[in-house]
DNA sequence: TTGAAAGCGCTAACAT
DNA sequence: ATGTTAGCGCTTTCAA
């Protein structure tokens, strides 16, 4: 039977509402009740029910994460900065994972709804099937991250996508590249799509016509970098230049290549995406994007808090910039 | 103002009590009111208040999974086996990072307590100090994995660590391996200890001596295992034999072995620890022990489920095998 | 400044 | 089989 707010009072020589006062510090307590609530509370070791706290408040201290992968590198990144945003306004953190999969994630929406989270931060498994509903109903404030929900009233942190891709293409042909094929994400996420259209404009820019036959689908896993490297390396006339859209297929695309016998940038210029040092170290002397995955965790724990202390303005969409880094892998001239 | 109880009861035309029996499922409802309530259930979209109800039943149907290292995907492998367990008895799965901080530990520790969730699985940051009262006097139910804590009546899922590591080092005995350095973890886990004990067990199976020169001590993460096996290959005598002890510092020893121009097996053997694929893809050919990931998770989620259905025995350690996987890497002869 | 009392939404004991 | 009622532990009016 854990200690009560009741028996903390009872010890002090307090009322419940007194205890509560302390403990919240909404209103004045003279300093001596003060002092024996406190003494109460620790000697009793008295830890206040969340349950009963957020019937009454409607509210907990708890803020949700529900991720696409959990596997992937780059969300775990970025749940990093969201912890230390919400823990310095007292808030905790905790992590569900959706696994790309629609049925999952609504059911971690409900459970954020059951469970009363003071917040959510999704990064949705479709821009538009995503069952964002259940929280909005309940007035709990959503931030998607990495990916935007079509026509949703919701604030939202990404990068420039487009632009990056956009830049990142561009830098393969002024290698001199001529056949640049492209590994796809899903075409489910906005994401997926900002960083296919990004490679289209670069072709176009470059007055190109863009060949179909370039442009593989993945899956935003190592697998699927894998079997799209594989399938574009295969084909009658093999690429010059290759762009892969997020990190796990880099991951992939790299084995495919290696498997092929074929190295960056002798025998085509590579450009991969995000990070991927965790995985190959250093010694990977990869062209890629780089995200500030961090920062994207900490502008999304922040407009949440924002948005749970009351902000009612419109939604904001925040467009942090990525930076295309170059190494060797897609250095084919100088 | 979300939906109530009350207010599907009143819809059906009939009380609160039965709108949670048919809910539940504890006790009989007539076909037809059930149907009634049913429909008023869908009709409004109703979904009941988790706060309301773990006030009064004591328990929400939230298992926490606090983990040390959100960044390695042995821990997020082992969530996926955790989450399917959970998810057929009706659970969902909350995850929290500790960071290896004990003190993000405990955080999340009263985080779980507060919430009342139904269970706690936890790799512990600490063999002694990690702070299981928090959950024990509040009756929730723990399960450790990965790590055991010392003295502490709870459940565990481990692997065979020792005898597993004495294997991997006899591997390298046999190999021909004259010298062979252990890249060991931190000495707070128990984890750490048995695989340093079971390199050491092996080293004395076959009369040999141990050289304290050729252990060196790595955090369990990338720059740990670079660090520490850059340390061990600028020693004086080089070793011919290299067994690293965990997933992450395994890619950054190979990284540091890279950096040295050393390939193995030509310039010395090499063994590591769980599954790197989801890094360095199937090309390398890293000889290596593999840990029974998903099942450490579903195990743990099995043994939490039977507990918080009653379960009183005395305390499990299930300890799951572990086995070496011989790969190129290692192979010195043949 | 402090206490008394009501009530958040739900379930379980009791009554019918 | 179904309804009535009490109460889980907390916060927050309202009164003093």
């Amino acid at each position: 039977m854990p200690t009560t707010i009741k028996s903390v009072a009872a010890a002090a020589g307090v009322s419940p509402a007194t205890v509560s006062r302390v403990l919240n510090g909404n209103a004045d307590v003279g300093a001596d009740l003060r002092d024996r609530v406190l003494a109460a509370v620790s000697e009793l070791g008295y830890r206040p029910n969340g349950a009963a706290r957020s019937l009454r408040t409607r509210a907990t201290l708890v803020l949700g994460i529900i991720i696409s992968d959990i596997t992937n590198p780059f969300f775990t990144a970025l749940v990093r900065g969201m912890e230390d945003a919400a823990q310095e306004a007292g808030y905790s953190v905790v992590l569900a994972n959706a696994d790309e999969d629609l049925g999952k994630e609504s059911r971690y929406l409900e459970v954020a709804a059951a469970e009363q989270m003071a917040g959510v931060v999704l990064s949705p498994a479709s821009s538009t099937q995503t069952r964002l509903d259940v929280l909005i109903e309940r007035n709990i404030p959503i931030v998607t991250i990495d990916r935007r929900i079509r026509r949703a009233q919701c604030d939202s942190v990404t990068i420039n996508n487009r632009e990056v891709s956009r830049a990142a293409t561009a830098h393969l042909i002024e290698q001199g590249c001529k056949r640049i094929a492209f590994v796809a994400g899903p075409a489910v996420t906005t994401t997926a799509r900002d960083r296919l259209a990004g490679y289209t404009a670069a072709l176009k820019d470059a007055g190109r016509v863009v060949d179909e036959s370039l442009i593989v689908s993945g899956d935003f896993r190592i697998e699927g970098g894998y079997e799209a490297t594989r399938r574009v390396l295969d084909s009658r006339r093999r690429p010059d230049g290759l762009f892969i859209s997020n990190n796990l297929m880099t991951i992939g695309a790299l084995d495919a290549l290696a498997e092929a016998e074929l190295s960056a940038p002798e025998d085509l210029a590579f450009v991969g995406f995000d990070d991927v040092t965790w995985a190959l170290g250093r010694r990977a002397q990869v062209t890629a994007v780089q995200q500030p995955t961090y920062d994207i965790g900490r502008r999304a724990a922040t407009l949440l808090l924002a948005r749970i202390k009351g902000d009612e303005s419109e939604p904001h969409r925040i467009v942090l910039p990525a930076e295309l880094t170059v190494r060797r892998s897609s250095q084919r001239l100088g």
